[in-house]
DNA sequence: TGAACATTTAAGCACTTATTTAATTGTTTG
DNA sequence: CAAACAATTAAATAAGTGCTTAAATGTTCA
């Protein structure tokens, strides 16, 4: 296994220490799937979703309502939320109960909502 | 100035301590507010040109070279991010130079950042 | 089994977004 | 001023997204 990066040759040289930090630049993959964790919180609706879950575990025609959205609107966003890792869901007779998964990303996700939102709406 | 929220009768009686939760519920607009703030790192070629940006001050051609994008791909990119305040820019001469702002949402998604790419790419 | 409830899926639509190529603006310097 | 360089903007396009309505699936219980 290779761990080596493409040589990058700048047309314009600022600064000494630009190699080290190309040296260190995550890949187009890497980069892709970080972003893919932050796809999940960079829509209004979801995030709001999200933040519902991150406070207790419910099941979707409860988040539909508290959301003032359709259940289908819901039920899709849960579906990327889940499929994404950052929650988790378990059926119990008709309905079934979506929670914040147990994971380090979720967990990250979580605290980095809740700096947010007090950073940009401290009257909230 | 209110600060009332609307009433909000869940179908389904699941926890006791929901009706507290859903006081704190941001607000839609607030929520929106916060995702065009996680909207800028949920593309993962502009992910990585702030990853750039959060490690050095560098202008538009050297960053082009750096992520093998075209000159317009990054500039449409680099506005996006300096509209959501996440960027500054300065020219000097022919070159504009771009780096990160000095504000504490720049400082948080810059820090979320770094957490995410060490859990989620540990041999990155 | 069948009716009622809870959730998901499917199809369609308006809207957004990332990128490319080409043209334009801004700046320096011969 | 004109040429060269740096950056941005414009127009066009392909792909993705969030939501709606309608249909389908899953579950309970009389």
């Amino acid at each position: 296994m290779s761990t080596d990066k493409k040589e990058i040759r700048l047309p314009h040289h600022h600064s000494d220490n630009i190699d080290i930090v190309l040296a260190k630049l995550p890949s187009q993959e890497d980069c892709m799937q970080v972003a893919e964790i932050f796809k999940q919180i960079s829509d209004g609706s979801r995030l709001r979703i999200l933040w519902l879950l991150c406070h207790c575990e419910e099941c979707v025609s409860n988040i539909a309502v508290a959301m003032e959205m359709s259940d289908p609107a819901v039920s899709h966003h849960l579906k990327l939320l889940r499929k994404s890792g950052l929650i988790v869901s378990r059926r119990d007779g008709k309905e079934v109960y979506y929670r914040l998964a147990d994971t380090r990303q979720a967990q990250l996700v979580h605290h980095v909502c809740e700096e947010m939102f007090r950073i940009s709406c401290p009257l909230g």
